[in-house]
DNA sequence: ATAGCCAACCAAAGCGCTTTTAAAATGATG
DNA sequence: CATCATTTTAAAAGCGCTTTGGTTGGCTAT
């Protein structure tokens, strides 16, 4: 049932080499051999070897997503929905996603063997840490890369996509500020995650400018679990002096903090203002005519779909200059929040 | 800095046979020289291009995973969780993971061209549907595949793993009966998947047995994203004789129904009893000594390393009887549960 | 009429491996 | 010491494609 070049172009009782160069669209092909050929290739849903153009041209046509699977637990929903906006454009210039999920210590193996093997062109790093090795491993393998994400520390230059989280936790703070909230908690990610840092320091610059010094007890770093968010929201609302308002770095986090206001008896959105981070993963539906959390919104989907299309243009032109990208989270208003009512 | 088999060979004095012969154990290199080609590999950090070695043999040394783009909304969690699992099965037997999400009018053109292309060795075949086509279109292709899930119609012989979907729900069904509860709702997933028929046909024997007549009113079918659970649960409570307990087909979905019940003034394990099914996602959580939900729980983690190993064995050996693989579910207490009181 | 040119095609090399086939070196046997 | 079996190494073919470097024949220009 499948056809090769070989016999393609015997049935064609034409050379491989002309029946190749029609395919792909070479100019010293005539026109009406072309079309010969093209008609042909369809009828036999020929479809060339993808190893062996591989092989013959140098270039797998393959992106490699390498997961750190440590981080994965809370983070696989964002990976999935970053990996389906990828994976479509991908699909539109005719390149394969290769994906691998590798611990910590297995990483700088995994990049060098998929590298040694060839296996990509290029990869997308996932999950960037304070000073990430995997920026000085992949210059030195010479592998294109995009992060999805920054590395706070200076690396030098290199292609990077990423939403301004300082700038939208410092309005996001700001917006709590202004409706009168003082106790502000933040319940963060992991904050070995440059995300998580950038967003603690939006925080904290928006409290300074108010004049507000921050409260060590009030902010939470780990793991974005539903738990983990009921668990330091629990905490929180025990104390003497309880805060009156939460910025909640995930959805499912903030589905946590949700259950622990109302075990406390509270209401969200009146005795407790909420603000969350929402990366518009689809089967999460913070929507409707009023979204049910107030939030900063920043579709992690697009920021595949870009994260993608940048990486294909840098294989395609390895000299120009590398991309970078800065994508705004836009601030929702939704019914989590009000002004600061008195306990 | 990559080297290939050629410099290798030349490097150690030795011919491009011996040397690939002593990398890949063939028994016809004296053991001192396996041990300096395998030596001089290491230091060079040799590693065979994946493209030439496919070409060679034939085989892509790679598996596929087409994604059912339609349904990838509520279903992205449980496929990335599932390819976590099938991940590490493919690293550790030397093989990679392609990954492609495709809608349904594109599913068939998808399996077609991987399978033309030699992209893949196998496939991975995600939520089944009733009838599904992929399983003729498969066979047509001579495409080694695992099913997860199963196929409800009789379509002869193939591989799957599944979970005892209809035992899971007709087990929680019958709890929730022993417990005293009759106006049983039903919160389940799409009907066209075979997971949800199974789970209902689970639910009404359960029913039948207890002579209790099944209420279309009380069944609702659908994307299971917390939206859905919290208007399908909110309508069910607005009922006149209203439903004491809830079957709810995934966690994302019970926490919507758990929104449902609080906002109604209810609590549950309490008034209303609630049972899930838990695909027991990390990140998901539901634990704790006594974990939130009572639960019919099996890790989908498992599924997908369980049929990464069906897969590659089926591969090894085209000849063996394809493998099936039945996984029960446990039925895990939690404090979601509670015997029927007086409305 | 002949040189020169171009459009259209083709043969063959090569990508980096694996594997078949063959040859050389070694050892055992009578 | 010749003979044969066995171990070890090598040459070369081939996987299916792309691409280099021709070749051919028809056409224009001199």
């Amino acid at each position: 049932m499948p056809i090769n070049l070989k016999q393609l172009s015997e049935y064609l009782g034409l050379s491989q080499t002309t029946v190749s160069r029609a395919l792909n669209n070479y100019p010293e092909v005539s026109e009406e051999t072309r079309q010969r050929v093209k008609q042909a290739a369809a009828a036999h849903h020929y479809r060339p070897n993808a190893r062996a153009s591989a092989l013959a041209t140098g270039r797998a046509r393959a992106i490699g997503h390498i997961i750190p699977v440590d981080s994965s637990d809370w983070f696989n929903p964002i990976f999935a929905e970053f990996i389906a906006g990828a994976s479509a454009t991908y699909s539109r210039h005719g390149y394969e996603l290769l994906l691998r999920m590798a611990r910590a210590d297995e990483e700088a193996a995994t990049y060098t063997e998929i590298a040694a093997r060839k296996s990509v062109d290029g990869v997308i790093v996932h999950a960037p840490r304070i000073n990430d090795p995997r920026i000085p491993l992949l210059r030195q393998l010479r592998l294109p890369f995009v992060i999805h994400g920054r590395d706070t520390a200076d690396q030098g230059d290199y292609a990077w996509i990423d939403i301004n989280n300082r700038r939208a936790f410092f309005r996001a703070t700001k917006l709590l500020l202004d409706l009168g909230h003082v106790d502000i908690a933040l319940i963060n990610g992991g904050e070995a995650f440059t995300f998580a840092a950038r967003r603690r320091s939006g925080y904290l610059d928006a409290l300074q400018e108010a004049g507000i010094t921050a409260d060590k007890q009030l902010m939470f770093a780990g793991d974005l679990t539903e738990g983990n968010g009921y668990q330091a929201a629990t905490a929180l609302l025990q104390r003497s002096q309880r805060p009156s308002a939460f910025l909640v770095s995930s959805y499912m986090g903030a589905l946590g903090v949700r259950r622990a206001i109302h075990n406390a008896g509270l209401t969200m959105g009146k005795d407790i203002s909420v603000i969350i981070h929402d990366d518009d993963l689809a089967y999460f539906h913070n929507s409707g005519d009023v979204p049910q959390f107030t939030a900063t919104r920043s579709s992690v989907k697009e920021a595949g779909t870009l994260a993608a299309e940048m990486l294909l243009a840098m294989i395609d032109q390895p000299t120009a200059a590398v991309p970078t990208r800065l994508l705004e989270a836009n601030l929702i208003l939704g019914a989590s929040t009000g002004p600061w009512v008195r306990p």
